[in-house]
DNA sequence: CTAGTCATATTCCGAATTGAAGTAAGACCG
DNA sequence: CGGTCTTACTTCAATTCGGAATATGACTAG
């Protein structure tokens, strides 16, 4: 425990507005088990990822610190018995207090921020050969496909878990976003056939696409 | 490593690895026109941040003086004949060049991230009420619908104007993306409700007892 | 068994990015 | 005439990120 007396004064108040990052580390650890900040990081990366990125490693272990310096984490090296050594965090009674404080506030909750690097690049779609564009959309819809098993992974290992019922519901959503996600780019993909129509003069046709029957 | 001498304009090698707002800010100068970096936030406001946030209005000033640097784009005061004093900045050729050259560039452009603070409480859902997550919903689904309308004024803006048809292109995609959002909302508040029916008395039902059939 | 590489576990640092505040001056409004 | 709003831009501290560096146990081929 943190009893020390490092003279942070009584953060009784109600969450101390930390950053997202920190409440989503502290979210990792509000399920049950210890884990290191490794382990925290793979788990990020093969859940969490899919609605709400995964933080770089540096930074879990720095919200860890954070987290156990406010009382909301506590952790203990491994000790002599064990062959590596390592330190295992775990969330305490006021962490998992302030935790769903914030989770129940509701002003918090901004506006879904979403960073599309493809949309971008269509954005600029004037820059660029059409054929290239589609070319790159034809990419992004594997990239998803790609995705979407990657999500459905992770629900299998969820699935059945009762702690794990809301997770579960999280990738549930997940697996939907990304079944949308493609049928948002197949039909990018044809707006960009309208918009500029292929060209026979130069016979330029690079993508190889088949055309699609029906 | 990198050669030493930093003289300004010899960066003729490739795209320097710039940031993405490095990019996203060049891209907002590569349409017809000069712009103050003030505008250039109203306009990233108002259109970019639907697939690709906006960046702060510092970094835009930032990045604006390192692309000025790099010779990838030009500046200009504005001179005694206009009432205010501001700087207009516009792309220069090899800015144009340099921005093709990325936006082709395949390996470039990651997954797209989403950062959904919604998800990230239902993901957490084990420590709040089953009502209060479903009003999250619901306000989330309304916020969703105010930026749908936002969506579609961007798009009168843009409608019609031949050099911003790539612009609506991206957003018809957000609009359809805004209205996918939507239904992914529905079928969450379902499986919310599913996961944790409704309880008539005024008693907290944990997970755990589910009278799902079947 | 032995070097080689892989997975685990963690730290460090520089760069990117934010957000808030400060400055300033023209514009609009009563 | 004064007030407040919008435009225009800068500065700075604090946050956050990503990549490199550092170890060490674990597995794998020769």
């Amino acid at each position: 425990m943190t009893s020390s007396h490092t003279s942070k004064k009584q953060e009784k108040k109600q969450d101390p507005d930390l950053p997202p990052t920190a409440w989503a580390v502290l979210g990792l650890l509000s399920f049950p088990g210890e884990r290191t900040g490794y382990e925290l990081k793979k788990w990020a990366d093969s859940s969490l990822r899919f609605f709400y990125w995964s933080p770089a490693i540096s930074q879990i272990y720095a919200e860890l610190r954070r987290l156990e310096e406010l009382g909301y984490a506590a952790s203990a090296r491994s000790g002599p018995q064990e062959a590596r050594a390592k330190r295992r965090y775990s969330i305490t009674g006021a962490g998992r207090e302030a935790l769903s404080g914030w989770a129940a506030g509701t002003a918090e909750a901004g506006p879904p921020v979403l960073k599309h690097g493809l949309l971008l690049r269509i954005w600029l779609g004037h820059l660029a050969e059409p054929a290239r564009l589609r070319a790159m959309v034809g990419e992004h819809l594997e990239r998803t496909r790609a995705e979407l098993a990657a999500v459905r992974e992770a629900m299998e290992q969820a699935a059945g878990v009762a702690e794990w019922a809301f997770p579960a519901l999280a990738l549930r959503w997940s697996e939907r976003q990304h079944l949308a996600e493609l049928e948002l780019g197949e039909a990018l993909l044809t707006d960009l056939a309208e918009l500029s129509p292929q060209e026979g003069g130069g016979g330029r046709q690079a993508v190889g696409d088949s055309p699609t029957p029906g």
